[in-house]
DNA sequence: TTGTATGCGTTATCAA
DNA sequence: TTGATAACGCATACAA
């Protein structure tokens, strides 16, 4: 059924070995036997196996990438430069998602998948201390988005308490009293939602201001429709809110088309700010101001990591220092926070 | 460094062909050695070996998803479902982005990676005939997307041209008078672009409206970018249009952002349709009306379908007959083409 | 420059 | 119910 090396061997008149130099282009291979060997391949349609390859070299040239939903636009614009830098450098990427259950993350971290791919790219919701345990001597993760990695695994991400701490400022820089935050989180564990929480929390008690509790809402997840639910929240109140830092562009989107469905225009009746630089919020009506971090750069940057642990990993040096690297982001000023 | 089932076999003193049995829960292994191995297995932290597992059965439990790029919504909220698929039967799944470029989808289709996976499912852009040509016994594929698979291989996807025409049917129920069609492609074999325009163009005939030229505005590709630009020239116009019928939802937002910049109302002043059901469409400002396709469905039964071909493959049944399965969509009726 | 032989970790055939 | 043993397709140490 399937062409093995040894078919093309013995159709070339050569040894198995030979085709497997030619294949992998060792230079001790004369040109005359070069070019039969490829011709049978051709003739044979032969196509080296992976599977082989792999239980052979140890290596199977395959990355994982663990993320909770892939259709979340955050994900999926990181998902997009995750694959491409891998396939770059010569990888191919395995997704899962986790949909937010930690049992998926576990299994997508001890299970065989795991164990087969040479390293993973994870974005995780749960507890990382708790992820890691008992990952006693498996293949390298890189940890993506969140702050910290804990000091237990590599870590690539931006400043989300800086972040946060720039985007609260902007709307008080432009004239908001009463700023809102959108999209804390009944559990606390959950770092994003916690450090650009304390971002907010920082920049209002620079200004002087203390946390309304009213005006913090929590959300279960971070989708549009939880930032449209939060706003409405918001909106019925009586001392509403002129401006509301949003944890996510999504809940940032919703968030304005409630404002919309109220009959509020924003930014002039509130001024809404959200963090992720999705590419919709520049299409937006109106365009959102974000938080942009470099996505480009965090799933290069990730990709370069974990195949540098991978190789040192090879090598057997065990203690090289876990990295933490802090990715640049920027705020970009766009309609719904421009007022009057 | 790897642990084995020789390492597990060793360990709970059985022969190494029993730890098999066991992690495979055949059903001759008796409760006393089953716990025994079990306990083994867990204090040496084995793991079966997927390289190996699958030059043994010569199936890698892998399948593979080929879009042009992740970070479109189309594509990304199709990939949850796939991978949600996949792994509801137990399978993974590599992501491989073709960028739009043809020499990645053939790479895709007839690299190793493609026969490592037991089979592909594939959005392509890429001629069929031509990708499917010299793909003599190799793993199957599943086509996702256009109109048809030209009876060379299985099809999933909904009927572009009828979506198409009630679409545009919707616009002229709604009042409109002039409807532009954006997205029309210059290389016709694009036949994602060709049927959508053909939709539109048996609407408009049957309403007894020839085709105006100018209220055809072809694009390069299918993001916000294209349609902002394209609504922008057609803005630009003495007479323009009161409808527009986007070929994607995404071109779609654009259009309606470039008519938001150029301070005209939708739908007021120009009705906007798209076509893709995408999420952002529910939130936009104003919502979009669009076709939907059911992308659930699509996914699993284009994982159905696929695993249906692996295992007729298997059983050496070599003529099973193609599929072509329509898919059921709906016309979502939002704000963007409620008129007066 | 090329050939022979071995083993990667599994599953499965044949015996016991 | 369990043990030896072969084979999956490849890359490489060792020979020639």
């Amino acid at each position: 059924m399937t062409v093995t090396q040894a078919d093309v061997a013995e159709r070339a008149g050569v040894s198995q070995r030979t085709v497997s130099n030619v294949v992998n282009g060792l230079p001790s291979v004369s040109p005359d036997t070069i070019e039969r060997v490829t011709m049978a391949i051709r003739e044979l349609g032969y196509t080296p196996s992976l599977a082989a390859r792999s239980l052979r070299l140890g290596r199977s040239g395959v990355l994982q990438l663990v993320v909770p939903e892939l259709d979340v636009p955050y994900f999926a614009e990181l998902a997009r430069g995750v694959i491409k830098s891998a396939e770059d450098q010569g990888y191919a990427v395995m997704v899962r998602q986790t949909l937010g259950s930690r049992e998926r993350e576990r299994d997508a971290l001890e299970g065989s998948a795991a164990e087969y791919a040479e390293g993973t790219i994870l974005s995780a919701v749960g507890d990382i201390g708790e992820l890691m345990a008992g990952r006693a001597h498996r293949a390298p993760v890189v940890l993506i988005g969140e702050r910290t990695g804990m000091g237990l695994v590599d870590h690539i991400g931006i400043d989300d308490v800086a972040a946060a701490t720039a985007a609260t400022n902007h709307l008080l820089e432009s004239g908001c009293r009463r700023v809102a935050f959108v999209g804390a989180h009944p559990d606390s564990s959950l770092r994003m939602a916690a450090l650009r929480y304390t971002g907010y929390e920082l920049a209002l008690r620079a200004a002087g201001i203390t946390v309304d509790p009213d005006l913090v809402i929590q959300t279960g997840s971070y989708h549009r429709q939880d930032g449209e639910a939060a706003m409405l929240a918001l909106l019925s109140r009586d001392d509403r809110p002129d401006g509301v830092f949003c944890a996510t562009d999504l809940l940032a989107l919703g968030a304005m088309r409630a404002a919309y469905e109220r009959g509020l225009r924003v930014p002039d009746d509130i001024a809404v700010v959200g963090f992720d630089g999705l590419e919709e919020g520049r299409y937006s009506i109106p365009a959102l101001t974000t938080i942009e971090p470099d996505k480009q750069q965090i799933a290069r940057v990730s990709v370069e990591t974990l195949l540098a642990r991978i190789r040192a990993g090879e090598i057997g040096a065990e203690s090289v220092e876990v990295r933490d690297v802090a990715i640049q982001f920027s705020l970009v000023v766009r309609e719904s926070s421009i007022r009057n």
